[in-house]
DNA sequence: TAGATTGTTAATCGATTAACAATC
DNA sequence: TAGATTGTTAATCGATTAACAATC
C-alpha cells in the first residue's frame, strides 16, 4: 500500500474553485491553460496552483500548459467526483429544496436518491426527480440501500435528533448545514458547512477596509 | 492608532462555533465555562481556544473560568455582530428564501432590510417582514440608504450581472453564495461561501476512512 | 536554439501545540 | 495553602512562497 499521501486541507478547499474556473474556460472554448493564468484570475500564488494540481496527479507540458479537459478529469478523480456516491437529504425546507433543485450538485460527486421530511404533507411529492418520503422510512431504506452520505438541512432544533436517525440508518458521513455542533459516534464523519464563519469573515474584512476604518476613527463625521 | 493587530483567519472561522456553543450552554442555564471544556466538546486544542478567546479581549478568572455571557458579548463585539449593518439580498429563490427565513441571522451581525428579484411576480410580496422589490430599484435604493453589504443568492448564470449591479448600487462587500468567481473593482470585497469545498472535504474524509479504504483495496468483496 | 512553462527542492512564514509562570 | 485554571512565551509543525532545474 502506498503511503497515504497527506492532502493539505487548504488544497482540498481550492480544488473545487479551480474546477469551477476550468469548466467556465471550457464553456468559452479554451482547451489549454497555464498555472500562471489560473493563479492570476483566482488570486492564488502560481506555485500554489502548481502544487495543488500536482496532487491530483495531472501532468502539464512545458510551453503549452495543461489541457483543460485533462485537468478537470484529474480533479474529478482526486475528489472522488467520478464514482457518484448516493446520498439522502433530510429536511425539505427552503434550504433542502435549494439543494435538491441545484443541478450542478451531481457534478460534485453525489447523487441525492431520496429526500425525507417530517411533514406528512410533503411525503409522496417530489422535487425535481427526487422523491420525498416520510422520515419514518429513513432508517430502513438507509440500511437497505447502503447509503453512506446524509445531507442534513433541518432546523437547528431537530438537527441532533436527525443526526441520530441518520446514524441508525447506517449513514457514515453527515454533511451538516445546520448551525449546530452534532454529537455522533467516533466512526461517523461530520462535515459542517460553516455559513456564519464565512459571513464573519465578510464583516471583519469590511470593518478592516480603509473606508470603514476611517468611519470608525471619526464616527459621525 | 494601534497597530492593526492581525487576526488569524482560522481564529475568525472558529469564533462563530464557540459562540454557537456558548449560546447553547446559556440556554441550558450554565453561566461559567472553562476553555478546557470548550476545547473538549468542539475538538479544538485547549491552548487554541485560549488564544482565540484572548483575541476578543475577554478575560477569564483562574479556577472559575469564563462567564458565558461575557464571552458571548466579547465575541459579538469582536466580530462586529453588535453594530448591525444593513444588507440587501438579491435573488429570492429557494436559497434566498432560506436565508430570509433564517431568524438566527440577525444575531450574526446583519439585518436584511430588503430583498430583490428579477421576477416581477415576486415584487410586492415579502418573506417574513422583508419586502421583495423589483431588481430595477436596487441601484437607487442602495445609494440612497448607503447599504454596504450585498447577499448574492441568484443562479450562477446571473451572478456576475448581479454583482455588477450591486457595485453600481454602492455596495462595498458582497457575500457570494453562487458557485462562481466574481470580478469586481479592487475596493469591493467578495467573500465566497465555498459550499463545494465543504462537500469535497466530506467526500475525501469518507474515502480516507478505514472502512471505505478497505472497500477500495478489495473492490467487489 | 531560445523562451515559456512545468515541477521540485529549499527558505520563509504563520498557525498550532507544548511548556510554564501567574493568579484566584 | 493547594489546586485548578488562565494567559503567555517558546518550540514545533505545516503551508506558502521563493529559487531553480527540467523540458517541450
Amino acid at each position: 500500500m502506498p503511503a497515504p499521501q497527506a492532502v493539505p486541507i487548504p488544497t482540498l478547499r481550492r480544488l473545487p474553485r479551480y474546477y469551477q474556473f476550468l469548466s467556465r474556460l471550457q464553456g468559452a472554448g479554451h482547451d489549454q491553460v497555464s498555472a500562471a493564468h489560473m493563479a492570476e484570475v483566482l488570486g492564488v500564488h502560481h506555485t500554489q496552483v502548481r502544487k495543488d494540481l500536482a496532487m491530483t496527479g495531472c501532468q502539464g507540458r512545458p510551453k503549452t500548459g495543461h489541457r483543460v479537459a485533462d485537468l478537470m478529469r484529474a480533479i474529478e478523480g482526486f475528489l472522488h467526483w467520478d464514482n457518484q456516491s448516493e446520498a439522502f437529504l433530510v429536511g425539505v425546507g427552503s434550504l433542502g429544496t435549494a439543494l435538491l433543485n441545484y443541478r450542478g450538485f451531481e457534478r460534485a460527486g453525489a447523487r441525492i436518491v431520496a429526500a425525507f421530511d417530517a411533514d406528512p404533507r410533503k411525503a409522496g411529492t417530489s422535487v425535481g426527480d427526487v422523491p420525498i418520503l416520510p422520515i419514518e422510512k429513513l432508517r430502513d431504506l438507509g440500511r437497505r440501500m447502503h447509503i453512506s452520505i446524509g445531507i442534513l438541512t433541518v432546523p437547528p432544533e431537530s438537527a441532533q435528533a436527525t443526526a441520530d436517525l441518520m446514524v441508525a440508518a447506517g449513514i457514515r458521513a453527515i454533511w451538516n448545514l445546520a448551525p449546530v455542533t452534532l454529537e455522533v459516534p467516533p466512526d461517523v464523519i461530520v462535515e459542517n458547512l460553516e455559513i456564519f464563519a464565512s459571513f464573519a469573515l465578510l464583516l471583519r474584512r469590511l470593518a478592516d477596509s480603509p473606508v470603514e476604518a476611517e468611519a470608525e476613527v471619526h464616527p459621525g463625521l
